[in-house]
DNA sequence: TCACGACATACCTCCAGGGTATGGAAATCG
DNA sequence: CGATTTCCATACCCTGGAGGTATGTCGTGA
């Protein structure tokens, strides 16, 4: 292997065409770089430089040796400069994942859009996809953070920032006796009676859990007609008029057809959350950034 | 500067994700290997791996250096094989001159033709200017060799090949006497009493004291109308019906609407030479080569 | 022909980098 | 729950390559 010093001597000759200036530019003495560069013909077996009275001249192969050189070096001279970027968080890529219902809030694209403007040098990749999966991502290092709505405190090497809670609204069929009265915000003891549709905790407990405690605490027990892997398929099966369900308010931004949405009125401990998760080691200087900007905007907004 | 062979070792570390089985792939000792990669974390101010209890992980910032440290090794490796290359010809640019009336023989494009097929590693480059132009290129080292109608072997520091000589014919105007005599050989005297339009030696004795000593030795000294300063000039002046020349047979392939062609009799001593001019000294392996090339190519026509 | 400029040679010195021996910590096994 | 295994880290030694100094050689130019 030719050495990287060695190849940046060479440049020098060539340059200078001159050995003894050469040697003086990279501060060594003309001997040890005249017998360099005769090292360097025998490893390749290739004149690289004609002797002329005054000075060197580069052969065909000294020239393409040259040019080689110099990219290499380029190259490699910029090395220690990115790495220690990167080592900064200031560059590299970073892979946030969220599940869907945690996308349609503002604050998730606010966030990345925040943190992408702090750290130019920083590639966002992101996905989306459903808890269990985003999970696993984590896990395998696939994902650097994500955003979801459960709170997966309890998972092996995982770590959550709590990031906000947001109200919940009912969403019920358009045709649905409760969406005629009006906009005005609706006790929960309403929905007494109702059909409901649930989005099935996937992982430790979650909104299906709040929203029962909530119906309890409101003096009723709450019908669960059907159950759903995804909160935004319990919308579906609303607008299917199989029931009505309780969602997260940002959940009105999809505005699906045959479905209406009603704020719900004193509801104590009735709010959906959405969680950052980590993992608890070994996490990225730039997740760690990230984590930082989060924080810095959830407090922005002090919890609301 | 980072060390190439530090960057070799450190990617085999990545690759194997863990330093003894690298060591042992380096063919080296553990010990070395770690304080190798201490090394350049300390060089860089910056944690490359995450010691675990079985193997090592990259940081990001390791991960950085190892796809960067990836690429400049690819490159680097590479650099002997292409400088050996250059320096046995097989690789490298070849900078071909030559007059226009010298690219109109067939022997010139053939040649470049089968030396581009013999040589493929090499790119030629060509260059259609007037001789002394040709000539200046040659000693700046703008161009390895130039092929050349006049014979340049007094010019300081260059050498020539004699190429091939061919015949000359006359060129008349479409309309003019001898024209119409058909397609016969006809005998220089017949010229005697025209008007000559010839080209003139730019750098030593050419075409024109060629032509003119041709005359003489037919009994008749030819009356010059003009001169013109390139061999592609006269014919255009003979078109214009201002006189007749005599040009290499290979001019006919210009075809110039208004100039009738007739082969000549029995004229020794004149026909038109292409020769093939280098630097004396410091011509390129790739230029030797293709001096090689049209000496095989000449030798086969046996000088015809 | 003498001085100068530039590359080559001879010889010495030193330290970066590799080797061996061994310690220490975490995971795995009986 | 020790014993063992498996890696990485530390300590110390040693060699070879790379650099320095002194000097030689060879054209060039005055």
């Amino acid at each position: 292997m030719i050495a990287l010093r060695r190849l940046h001597a060479f440049v020098a000759v060539a340059e200078e065409g001159q050995m003894t200036r050469a040697a003086e530019r990279l501060g060594m003495a003309q001997p040890p770089l005249s017998r360099l560069v005769r090292g360097l013909e025998a490893e390749l077996g290739v004149t690289l430089v004609r002797r002329l009275p005054r000075g060197v001249a580069l052969t065909d192969a000294g020239q393409a040796l040259f040019e080689e050189a110099r990219t290499v070096l380029a190259r490699a001279g910029g090395i220690a400069d990115t790495v220690r970027r990167v080592a900064r968080g200031e560059q590299g890529r970073l892979a946030i994942g969220f599940t869907s219902s945690a996308a349609l809030h503002p604050f998730v694209p606010g966030a990345l859009l925040a943190f992408r403007a702090v750290q130019p040098g920083v590639r966002t990749e992101l996905e989306e996809a459903g808890t269990m999966e985003l999970i696993d991502a984590l896990q395998q290092g696939r994902l650097d953070a994500a955003f979801v709505r459960t709170p997966v405190e309890s998972i092996e090497g995982l770590v959550v920032d709590h990031v906000l809670d947001e109200p919940m609204v009912a969403a019920m069929p358009a045709g649905h006796a409760l969406a005629r009265n009006g906009p005005s915000p609706l006790p929960l003891p309403a929905l007494a009676g109702e059909k409901f549709i649930l989005y099935r905790r996937p992982a430790g407990p979650g909104l299906y859990d709040a929203i029962v405690a909530a119906c309890h605490g409101a003096g009723f027990s709450p019908t669960i007609e059907q159950e759903a892997p995804r909160l935004t398929s319990t919308l579906s099966l609303v607008a299917a008029g199989l029931g009505i369900t309780i969602v997260p308010a940002s959940m009105e931004q999809i505005a699906m057809p045959g479905v209406t949405f009603r704020a719900l009125l004193g509801c104590p401990g009735l709010f959906a959350p959405i969680n950052l998760a980590f993992r608890r080691s070994g996490s990225s200087p730039i997740a760690m950034r990230f984590r930082d900007t989060v924080r810095r905007l959830a407090n922005g907004r002090h919890g609301s």
